[in-house]
RNA sequence: GUUCCCAUCGUCUAAUGGUUAGGACAUCACCCUUUCACGGUGGUAAUACGGGUUCGAAUCCCGUUGGGAACGCCA
């Protein structure tokens, strides 16, 4: 069997850590069984889908190289099936129009939860419609089966069983004859032949509506696997609150692809202790029976982790290119005034965390710095370092090759020559080139800033600390 | 309210009846060190509770508590 699984988010919003997840968990699905991969977008509530949204979704699904073999698909464009397909229950009677009013079924559901019972409709329409004008605006129903139970083998939950009776006549097409969700999905996932549905845990109460569906479409029922919710940092519900949620926000925020998929992979599904996966290796050892049954929360340093992990490890070509993108993003443009990004990452994948961090702190190998940062100066700028500066500044002038090891000798030499540790030396310079207190070794700082830049900066920092 | 789901260190998780309950992130201590980091070594830290079943329970069953989801002409 041709194993086919999707994704199949609803654009009316970003796409957020969780659908991240699902996507994920999807996608490896297929590709483990190197089986196919559909992305479809559930667009039938118009008021709330917008096109933004589906760029973000795609461009997200795009950053995370998610890559689908099929679409994207949008429900709106298959009107024309569902009518088909309602048509048919409708001939076959195994739908209905419901003539009753908002007004009627809000006062039913009102009474129902008064009487401790879970609401649910009546069945008022399923079979006598003499009472009305078939002009009336109505919606359709579906004829759920009345009695029995409707059972599921859950890839995550297991065994799962709901009664018949707990389970309503449904909405198939709302008043406006546009089709909704519960019915979409079920033809979608049978016309395109999707074999194994993994979503959310919010659609369990869905699933048993959904067979019923399939059953009297006589639509092979598909297997589920109802993945548990993401939750916050704090173990609350991801909202907005908990600033990054939307994938895009997360490549704002520095971090690499790699890093949140892998951080993503781990979130739910484990392989023993490995806690390192290539992207091969997640697809070879990716099975469903892995995955863990309850919720997760997020953990942002576990991220930050990842994301050092994969600055450092990755090749520096590649990280580069998403250092380039945050250097743009902070208004630098012209990297001809500076060193190669790759040297960058060389230099500062062992000493940050995100991109973003690598970016600001980068800038000033490209483009002069407005401040000193205070408490650098305060710390390292003392009596004494001013001839420091100006000895190194000589010291540097007589070089003739602008090497890091040489520079860090030259360097040592001065501050044996001056009876004073390395810290004198290294950290007054390192504020006079950087602004900071904060770079890599004293000597690759010089060669990432340049010879021309170094010796200027030298000046001015002793002309600003000198006077 | 009703139905469904879930429950191992702070967090992510391993251990599918027999382990001193393991690993990772975080945290703490020490080492390394010209800054910031990286790295190394070690430590603190968990089976929600109560009953069963069993020679033996984190693991199986029941209950309690706690959390979550669904109950829309949203998806």
């Amino acid at each position: 069997m041709l194993v086919k699984t999707r994704f199949a988010p609803s654009p009316t919003g970003f796409l957020h850590v969780g659908g991240a997840r699902t996507a994920l968990f999807s996608w490896l699905y297929a590709r483990h069984c190197g089986g196919k991969f559909v992305l479809r977008i559930e667009d039938t509530d118009r008021e709330r889908s917008t096109q933004p949204a589906i760029d973000a979704i795609i461009d997200s699904m795009k950053w995370l190289n998610l890559n689908w073999d099929e679409g994207p698909y949008y429900q709106t464009k298959r009107f024309d099936r569902y009518r088909e397909v309602i048509d048919k229950l409708l001939a076959e009677g195994k739908a209905y129009k419901c003539y009753c009013s908002k007004e009627r079924l809000e006062k039913m559901r009102e009474d129902q939860m008064k009487a401790g019972l879970k609401p649910r409709y009546d069945g008022h329409c399923r079979d006598d419609h003499s009472e009305h004008d078939p002009s009336e605006p109505y919606v359709i129903r579906f004829r759920n089966p009345d009695d029995g139970t409707v059972a599921f083998d859950d890839m995550v939950k297991g065994h799962v069983e709901f009664k018949n009776s707990e389970l309503d006549d449904f909405i198939i097409q709302r008043s406006d004859g546009t089709p909704t969700y519960n019915f979409c999905v079920v033809v979608d996932d049978w016309d395109m032949g999707i074999t194994h549905v993994i979503r959310g845990d919010d659609h369990v109460n869905n699933t048993p509506r959904q067979i019923n569906l399939y059953k009297a479409l006589g639509a092979p029922v598909p297997v589920f696997c109802h993945l548990a919710m993401i939750l916050g940092d704090d173990g609350a519900k991801l909202s907005k609150r908990h600033g990054a949620v939307s994938v895009m926000q997360y490549r704002e925020d520095g971090y690499l692809p790699e890093a949140l998929i892998n951080y993503l992979v781990r979130l739910g599904w484990s392989h023993g202790d490995q806690e390192i996966f290539t992207r091969e290796e997640m697809i070879n050892l990716f099975t469903l029976d892995a995955i863990t049954k309850s919720a997760s929360g997020f953990n942002t340093k576990k991220l930050d982790w990842l994301n050092a992990h994969y600055m450092k490890t990755m090749p520096s070509s590649e990280v580069a290119k998403e250092l380039v993108w945050h250097l743009n993003r902070l208004g630098l443009t012209d990297l001809s005034q500076g060193p190669n990004p790759e040297d960058v990452v060389k230099n500062y994948a062992e000493r940050t965390h995100t991109l973003k961090e690598m970016a600001q702190k980068a800038l000033c190998y490209y483009q002069d710095f407005e401040d000193y940062d205070k408490a650098a100066v305060k710390k390292w700028i003392k009596d004494g370092s001013v001839d420091i500066l100006k000895d190194a500044l000589e010291s540097l002038k007589a070089l003739d090759s602008w090497d890091a090891l040489v520079i860090d000798k030259t360097l040592e030499d001065l501050a044996k020559r001056c009876e004073v540790g390395m810290g004198k030396v290294g950290q007054p310079l390192r504020v006079a080139i950087t602004g900071t207190a904060m770079s890599p070794g004293i000597g690759d700082t010089m060669v990432l800033a340049g010879r021309e830049r170094v010796l200027a900066r030298i000046e001015r920092a002793i002309a600003h600390f000198g006077a």
